[in-house]
DNA sequence: ATGACGGTGTGGCACCGA
């Protein structure tokens, strides 16, 4: 069973590679982040004749995630109802799946532009009240996967300059804590679960031809519960959509569950 | 380099992303 994760930097762009993609990796479950349109502008019809039933929560312009499945869907939770929040940043969902209930957290975290901005206070503040809320979705579920565009980096093999970003966005001590809170909960890093190839990152700038130069970053992660851990079988990065025509700059994850 | 690219909303650009 796979689970993906993905950024697709705006839906109403990528509709085309979202369903190409599918063709070639036809996943149990895609989340999206960065949907970029509001919910009525979904496209549940074209999904749909793909094969999967969706739930989205989208915002205008900027934001917005979603949860794309080939099995049954439920309990559909968007945003935290501990922390007011105007932006669409999470839905999380129950899907029957054949290995069980699973329950899929999916964010598109916030990017926090620099330390000491504002928006870098919004980002701990938002990662102070996913802390709590994951614990319990962790106490109330057994399998849960927690996915999406994290905007953090783990450790010094997630950047392609780990000396010269030190400190900066992504990079942070303060997040990369967050990040390991994150893990303390009882939950684990899928990727890092397995033995993988050096220099492996999940976003690459538009700009400087950064993909061709694989200057990127690993953003986007996925965290399975203690549970699920035995369940482990792969871990990947799929950069192949990132030489499609009108790419985004953000390359779909997949965990593949046994 | 306060740049670069790309998306959005509106507009002749500014703002945001990472």
């Amino acid at each position: 069973m796979k689970i993906a994760t993905w950024n697709v930097n705006s839906l109403s762009v990528r509709l085309p590679q979202v369903l190409q993609w599918l063709e070639t990796e036809p996943v149990d479950v895609l989340c999206l982040q960065e949907l970029k349109l509001t919910d009525d502008k979904f496209p549940l019809e074209a999904l749909a004749q793909a094969g999967y039933q969706s739930v989205s929560f989208g915002q205008k312009t900027y934001n917005g995630v979603a949860i794309l499945s080939r099995h049954p869907l439920r309990d559909v939770v968007r945003n935290m109802s501990a922390f007011e929040d105007p932006q669409s940043r999470l839905i999380a969902a129950t899907i029957d799946t054949p290995l069980g209930p699973l329950r899929v957290l999916n964010g598109y975290f916030v990017n926090g532009q620099a330390p000491g901005s504002e928006k870098f206070e919004y980002k701990m503040r938002w990662l102070d009240a996913l802390r709590a809320w994951v614990a319990a979705e962790l106490a109330a579920h057994g399998n849960v996967v927690l996915l999406g565009d994290f905007n953090i980096t783990v450790d010094d093999r997630d950047t392609y300059d780990p000396e010269g970003l030190r400190e900066t966005i992504h990079h942070t001590t303060e997040e990369r804590q967050q990040f390991q809170a994150l893990l303390d909960l009882g939950l684990v890093d899928a990727f890092r679960h397995f033995e993988q190839p050096e220099k492996s990152y999940s976003w690459w700038d538009y700009r400087e031809l950064a993909f061709r130069r694989n200057r990127g970053l690993r953003i986007d992660h996925i965290l399975v519960s203690e549970a699920l851990r035995p369940r482990l079988a792969a871990c990947t990065i799929d950069k192949a959509p990132r030489r499609y025509e009108r790419p985004s700059d953000h390359a779909p994850v997949i965990v593949t569950l046994a």
